[in-house]
DNA sequence: GTCTATAGTTGGATAGAC
DNA sequence: GTCTATCCAACTATAGAC
């Protein structure tokens, strides 16, 4: 583990702050706490980061990076209704799976709006899951060989809202059967925008 | 301001620690930093509530309390989407106008599940707003003179989701048109809804 | 590059004078 | 009931040995 490259330590460290926060919450991701987390000296931190907010820079970059990657699709689907449908099923199913990681995400976004220093995090997260949701309805547009009524971009940023609505209520009150009624409900809402009559291919 | 009773001290320190907590975020609503805001020394805090827990948990409960006495209503509407669009409409203007309590009671939520002794205050608070939510809907469609066709219940659920999703992305992007956007759209689904034949009355 | 040691803060909690 | 004084723990950050 000794004198590695800096960018693999900075990896490291950023991996340990995460299973730091995710376990036990963003104020949990201590200086200290990573560094023993990542089985090194409190020194080695501060040698890899200038302090402990660039530190908690990187973690929401990682976070953010990492939403991205999660997402898995079925088989394509046919018409616009069962592809929203597939696409927020998956989409959720890739959220409920990791309690710890949801709740650190809405974590850090408070956080990066009380601290200045964090503030990018917060808008740089919303805005790569909005254009994830806007390329995902655009893609389950063209699967179905339709296309919105209105402007992807306003859809994809209400997706997110009632996807961060429900995950929060799920946070709380552990509901999961609920919480998949109500996307199956939005998704059906969102179908119904979709243009049945317009063939874009 | 010395020898209160008791009861009117809590509350004092209660209102110090909501305006600290609400101005600079949950964590900065240190003991030291209540006592400071209230003008009394530490040692009362610690007098009136056994530790900082019991603090937070009242403070909590204040929040959870403010909010249901927030909304007012407009003159009574006509139809169930004049309802439904009023209620959306004075519940979003009475939690857009403090932003810093918004951003606490996110943050109280989030604290509340992570820490167990706060965890009750998560519940009461989405308890209570579902509550409320379900009393407006009834209501609107009361006035409305028709009923929904789901249980109103499982509508409140997701009135609440939506609405903190909502609240939420507004926090983050400050976009204040967009976010009534979304609610207006919102509620004109859940005008759909409601079943206009039926007549309750 | 990595470690130990330590400076300097801040916060929770309690004891004891008044 | 209220205050001051104090203890103890945990944290950020840095300095300097190796």
């Amino acid at each position: 583990m000794s004198r590695l490259p800096m960018a693999k330590r900075r990896e490291q460290l950023v991996n340990a702050a995460l299973a730091v926060a995710s376990r036990d919450g963003v104020e949990a991701a201590t200086v200290r706490a990573v560094a023993a987390e990542a089985g090194v000296s409190l020194g080695v931190v501060h040698y890899c980061f200038q302090d402990k907010n660039e530190l908690l820079r990187a973690m929401g970059e990682a976070i953010t990076a990492r939403n991205v990657e999660r997402v898995e699709f079925g088989s394509p689907p046919l018409d616009a209704r069962a592809a929203v449908g597939n696409a927020v099923t998956a989409i959720w199913d890739s959220m409920s799976a990791r309690r710890g990681d949801q709740l650190l995400a809405f974590e850090m976004t408070l956080s990066a709006l009380r601290n200045p220093e964090l503030a990018p995090v917060a808008t740089a997260q919303l805005e790569h899951e909005r254009r994830l949701a806007e390329d995902l309805l655009v893609e389950a547009a063209a699967a179905a060989g339709t296309d919105w009524g209105v402007p992807p971009r306003h859809l994809a940023r209400t997706c997110v809202a009632v996807l961060d609505g429900v995950a929060l209520a799920w946070l709380v009150d552990g509901d999961d059967r609920a919480a998949r009624a109500d996307l199956a409900q939005f998704a059906d809402h969102l179908a119904q925008l979709a243009r049945p009559g317009v063939q874009t291919a």
